[in-house]
DNA sequence: TCTGTTATTGATCACTTGATCAATTAATTC
DNA sequence: GAATTAATTGATCAAGTGATCAATAACAGA
């Protein structure tokens, strides 16, 4: 009974830091950035406030390293889901269903909580500047290999993905602060995308009918 | 010099409290919602923190106050805007260029907050969602008209309004949080209203070209 | 001029936040 | 097995938050 493992034993500084930042993931996700206090973090991972500052140099660097790796997490998800994908439009069509989604309300939430906090923590501001640009990357990379392959035409799509993901970011941001609408308008950022990148009508819908 | 009417005289019940609303709207409007406290707020009227918790019951009810007399001002300018508007075309028009013109950043900002911390304060969430549908309904009026006066051709004015104030949310947030994307984004908003309510393109361009 | 009402204050409480530091103790190394 | 390193703790600080309450003082009406 003297040799378990796992019974207080102080553990790698690595292995500690990431679990800081798994919990610290957990709980924005859960509660909000607002909620990622030094107490709380050192609750859910089971230690003393005094160790989270240990392995942090501040808070804030803490919630800006948090917020970054939720999106970053954000954007790997969704380019796994779009990986089988064999055209561009099959691409855009699982983006946008995926984006808008009702289960990435706990994200969408967070990236709220960011643009909030942001104006008043600096370090913050810049990983969510950053995120932006990857997101608008990620999605400009997809629509420019679309038009390379002869599915879209599109002028400018680095202008394209960043007016999608406006369109994206105000659907969700509505949806998580009033249910109920998030059905109904779904439908516009098909439109749009259609519109702007000299689709057919109908050519973004969930089914299967890609053109006739 | 005995007879100063402005020195040192306390001022009546309603005086003060419009005082004091109207220096929280400041706040709010300055440094964001979030700066909105007990302290600043007595701060900026000149008086103590105990004479503000007097007028008010809580500073969460302050704050969703504060929030959605700074909302229903801003629609009460628009209205204004576009009131001489003799058409409903002109009136979109307008409308749009108001909602996404740079000076209104302050009251984006002040979206974002409550979108954020309405998530933690039941108060400011029953505002956000009162004054969200305040939005529509003044926009959906709008377009109710144009249909009736022959102007829009839309099925469900209704969701219409409710997806451009969508688009408009979403471009405003990144506006506020990355400067930059604005100007060349606004053209979305136009280009959406007018397939939307059967209007020809370049119907909300903005000059004065309504239609050949 | 006196009296009653109440706007206003000063002091203070309870709570949460981020942060620091000496002391401890587990793990590693020699 | 002893010595060294450092992960971890407990205690504590200063700052900021909302809120309360007795005491004060300005005003209104008699």
């Amino acid at each position: 009974m003297s040799t378990d493992p796992s019974a207080s034993r102080r553990k790698a500084p690595i292995e500690r830091a990431a679990e800081i930042a798994r919990r610290s993931q957990e709980i924005a996700l859960d509660e909000g950035l607002s909620a990622l206090t030094l107490r709380a973090v050192a609750s859910r991972v089971g230690v003393t406030p005094a160790l989270v500052s240990h392995y942090q140099p501040s808070m804030d660097a803490l919630v800006a390293q948090t917020f970054g790796a939720i999106v970053a997490a954000e954007i790997s998800e969704v380019a796994e889901e779009l990986a089988p994908c064999e055209t561009s439009v099959a691409a855009l069509k699982t983006l946008i269903d995926s984006l808008l989604g009702p289960e990435r309300s706990a994200v969408t939430a967070v990236w709220l909580d960011a643009w909030s906090l942001g104006r008043r923590h600096p370090a913050l501001a810049v990983e969510v500047g950053a995120q932006m640009d990857a997101w608008q990357a990620f999605l400009a990379e997809l629509l420019k290999t679309g038009c390379v392959r002869g599915e879209f035409r599109a002028i400018d799509p680095d202008a394209v993905a960043w007016q999608l993901l406006a369109i994206i970011d105000g659907l969700n941001a509505h949806a998580v602060v009033r249910y109920g609408h998030a059905q109904r308008l779904r439908g516009l950022v098909r439109t749009v995308a259609e519109h702007e990148l000299g689709l057919p009508p109908g050519a973004l819908d969930s089914g299967d009918n890609p053109e006739p």
